[in-house]
DNA sequence: CTTGACACCTAGCAACACTAGGTATATCAT
DNA sequence: ATGATATACCTAGTGTTGCTAGGTGTCAAG
């Protein structure tokens, strides 16, 4: 990625990703990586631990899916990461919008 | 500020303010928390570590102006701060434009 | 039967913004 | 005069975070 950058912007490519259906980890990183054109190539060691960080909070909920050939833990948002995601989206973009005019893009 | 969404994205400002003119710290805050409209408005413990970091990469150079009633350490771009600056803001465009798309907004 | 993709996990690290304290000078109101 | 406020600088220590580097195990392809 591009130094620190993605600091504090996780959560809500996270919690995007997730809106859109329930998905496993492994496939979480795949999404992001396609949405982002290549970009946000994220190793597992960044992905997994943020996962269980949203789950704690209680943004997410997930469950083991016994059914396809491998173990896969699905996560999915919950009521309160829904809000969760609002709140991230506005923030990003009085974040972004406060960044360009700083910077006079 | 809004949680951790400035780290990695604080250099961009700083060499910004600077490639305008050359301030004092204190200046440099005024001049964030104008230019966002008032969402930028960074605590000195913030602003001065963070200066003392971009001198020491070489990207800024300082020096004690003593005429002003005040003493003040006035900061200037360098030839490398001016590079690092139109890289940092390629890299603030990528990243925003892939945020941006992962998000869709 | 070994290589690689899939799929999960975590301890420890490095970087960063910030808190919370400090020093000192100038200005303004009481 | 004097206390308060704004200006102007500094830094040790903290908390969060993304990432590195290691690990386990399954499955398909060569």
């Amino acid at each position: 990625m591009i130094g620190e950058a993605l600091k504090g912007h996780l959560d809500l490519l996270l919690l995007t990703i997730l809106s859109e259906g329930s998905a496993h980890g492994y496939a979480v990183i795949d999404s992001l990586r396609q949405r982002s054109g290549g970009l946000f190539d994220l190793p597992e060691g960044t992905i997994y631990p943020a996962l269980h960080r949203l789950e704690k909070q209680g943004l997410l909920k997930s469950r083991w899916r016994e059914d396809s050939p491998r173990r896969r833990r699905v996560y999915e948002l919950t009521t309160k990461g829904q809000q969760a995601l609002a709140k991230r989206q506005d923030e990003w973009k009085i974040f972004s919008r406060a960044v360009n005019a700083t910077v006079r893009i």
